[in-house]
DNA sequence: TTATTACACGTAATATTATAACATACTAAC
DNA sequence: GTTAGTATGTTATAATATTACGTGTAATAA
């Protein structure tokens, strides 16, 4: 096995370039989605200059599991799910917008079962509930 | 109850105007999913000239629940599911792209009882399987 | 009748999101 | 040392979507 290949199979664990360092710094520490180009605006004083260098980034992210792509909002979150397999579980507010990751255990068992008993023959699945946040409702 | 009232009481046999039409006709014949420019393209012979006749015909459809939107292709598709409440399952092919709306009954029934089971106050959701279709996995 | 409201439509300009094309450099494998 | 694979930098441009403003028309309210 090459170390090329050994860094691929650590897989979470790969060690990131510069430019996906910085980026995912920045959405970590941010904790909410945000857009490629507000990373942009929030990483010009690091350097980064052109949105490929952020779209690059990002597309590597989330090849590599670290973030997802939320794609009704073209907005970018860390993942916080270590064992959420690049599948993906969201709520997202009607009203606000806010997104949450969900990480309930049993929902993803429950996805998987669903997948095989319609002998879907999934890969990976993204799914996505539309709610009223708490926040939302109470105001 | 006023006229407007009724017509929007009626829901998904509303009228559609004459922009509305011309979009949903193209998007039916087509069976598959457009998008808004490859529309525009399709539609200049019929008079339609900008970018925003296109998105606001679009707009309506989704509100009726008519269409959907494939978020992550920013295409859009016919609803085949009479009963989906705007409700959304689809597979998209991993290689191709190709999309097909899933209209399982018992899927939609599991979906809602996993939104329940999880208190989650679900007004909708969007669930996207990737999937290997039938024709690439055979090439 | 005359406002007024709610939509639909038309058009130009512009904003937002994403990629193509090309050049350079680094590191690992052979 | 050469080759292959990947990351980087930069400019230009493509693709997707909305803002802003003006017109028309039909239903409702005064």
């Amino acid at each position: 096995m090459t170390h090329f290949e050994i860094i691929k199979k650590k897989g979470l664990d790969q060690i990131l370039t510069k430019n996906q360092k910085i980026v995912f710094n920045l959405l970590q520490k941010s904790g909410e989605p945000l857009k490629a180009y507000s990373i942009l605006e929030g990483l010009k004083k690091e350097g980064l200059k052109s949105p490929l260098q952020i779209y690059r980034a990002l597309d590597k992210l989330v090849e590599l599991g670290k973030i997802h792509k939320i794609e009704s909002q073209n907005s970018f979150i860390v993942c916080n799910n270590s064992n959420c397999a690049k599948n993906t579980v969201f709520t997202i507010c009607n009203r606000c917008g806010d997104v949450k990751e969900v990480k309930n255990n049993n929902l993803f068992e429950d996805m998987k079962a669903l997948g095989i008993k319609n002998r879907l023959n999934v890969d990976r699945y993204n799914l996505e509930f539309y709610v009223t946040c708490g926040n939302c409702k109470s105001n």
